[in-house]
DNA sequence: TGTACATCAGTGAACGCGCGTTCACTGATGTAC
DNA sequence: TGTACATCAGTGAACGCGCGTTCACTGATGTAC
């Protein structure tokens, strides 16, 4: 690569960091200015533009870092070929070691999930579907599950993910001091994984003989009260 | 009540109900300004000191009036005398009346759980704590679970809350339109939550024999990851 | 290799704008007698 | 009940400030010959 992009770069990487580093003593980052984020990367207002259309664009950036770095440390779980004992535990342990070494990029995932602007937003749940996604076909593939049909296969990805993603933020900022140690973060996560994992052992095939009308109702109503905006 | 005390709650109550409409577009509470909210609420800039010391002051009144509306939700749930069968179905019912008739008191639940300021942050975790705490204690107090120790109920009721609140986003806005029927919010979470309570019935009590020091250690390890800040 | 020109990352000044906060004020409501 | 004074929710003007964006620029790096 030429001197000029090399530099380019490098000042690129800067911005975003400046922005994770703006983003480590608990601001959002849709409070975060351009002016402030140049400043932190030593270069002028004006010298953003060279980079980044407008902040939303910028916010892009940054989700599509931390869904690199995510995906790596999936990539890694995946490559630890899964033996039925102590999996949840390795995989967590995979998992926290990539947290770990990516504190603010992790940090900005959590904090932006639901808090950030429409397309980081939108952005984020993209990522977190093909997360999803991945898991769902893997769970399929490896067969464990052999009485679950695939719709209560994506639900129970979806659960897993979900309990992934609403535990990050414990797992990047230290617990309260009085926190016994069976609710410190790590190892209430990996309990309610395994929880989650002998829940599906015993989950009944849907469509079950023994509640054949009734319960489907309930679902139904169940669905019907989906909050809408519409 | 005099009738300036009663004006004078009437604004009080716009300047809040300005704060959620404003937010309801997709922006953060964190970006929304004073003169903003006040002139959403039909009053001059400096009308606002009359009823908050500052924006951090205001996002914590918010956060109490969710609180709540919550709170209330969850008493009816509980006075709905829980019966075995359909009871997961009923609460979520119930609950979903409550977020519907309060959309967007939910909207920044969801939204501010960890994208806020810091203060609003730590009152909103501290709202989730004590309604963990009171699933908890009742949980424990039914004795449906008579086979797990404290420890593990507090486990499962943070899962639940867990769950309950990482699926508010999806439960206030539609879901994506080419979303299959059991990956409908309400359905979905309905499912989940009874995996969990399937699991939480054959989770085996915490030191286990058949799995002496191993797991023990293997927890410990998992603990020892956690990410720090310090 | 050396030279002449092109590219473009970063500069520095300027702009208009909405912001939070202050202040003395007004006039309806409340209170004391 | 009527009067005289106190309270205080909301006003309107003013302030200094950091913001996003624009522009012509500079000078190191890249390219063509």
């Amino acid at each position: 690569m030429s001197i000029r992009a090399q530099q380019k770069l490098q000042t690129r990487q800067a911005l975003l960091e400046s922005a994770r580093l703006l983003m480590n003593s608990g601001r959002g980052f849709g409070s975060l200015s351009l002016r402030e984020v140049s400043r932190q990367a030593g270069i002028v207002p004006a010298g953003f533009y060279r980079h980044f259309a407008d902040m939303e664009t910028f916010g892009l950036a940054l989700v599509a870092e931390v869904g690199d770095t995510f995906r790596d440390a999936l990539r890694q779980v995946r490559h630890h070929e899964l033996q039925q004992r102590g999996m949840i535990e390795a995989s967590v342990e995979i998992f926290l070691d990539a947290v770990h070494d990516n504190r603010d990029q992790f940090l900005f995932l959590a904090r932006e999930q639901y808090g950030g602007s429409l397309a980081v937003r939108q952005a984020i749940a993209e990522l977190r579907q093909r997360i999803t996604q991945d898991l769902a076909r893997d769970l399929l593939a490896l067969g464990r599950l052999p009485h679950l049909v695939p719709a209560q296969i994506d639900v129970l990805a979806d659960l897993v993910v979900k309990t992934v993603f609403a535990t990050l933020p414990e797992l990047i900022d230290s617990p309260p001091e009085l926190t016994p140690p069976h609710l410190w973060p790590a190892a209430k996560m990996v309990q309610q994984l395994k929880l989650i994992l002998i829940g599906s052992k015993h989950w009944r095939r849907a469509e079950d003989k023994s509640a054949p009308k009734e319960s489907i109702d309930r679902l139904a109503n169940a669905m019907m009260h989906q909050i809408n905006a519409t």
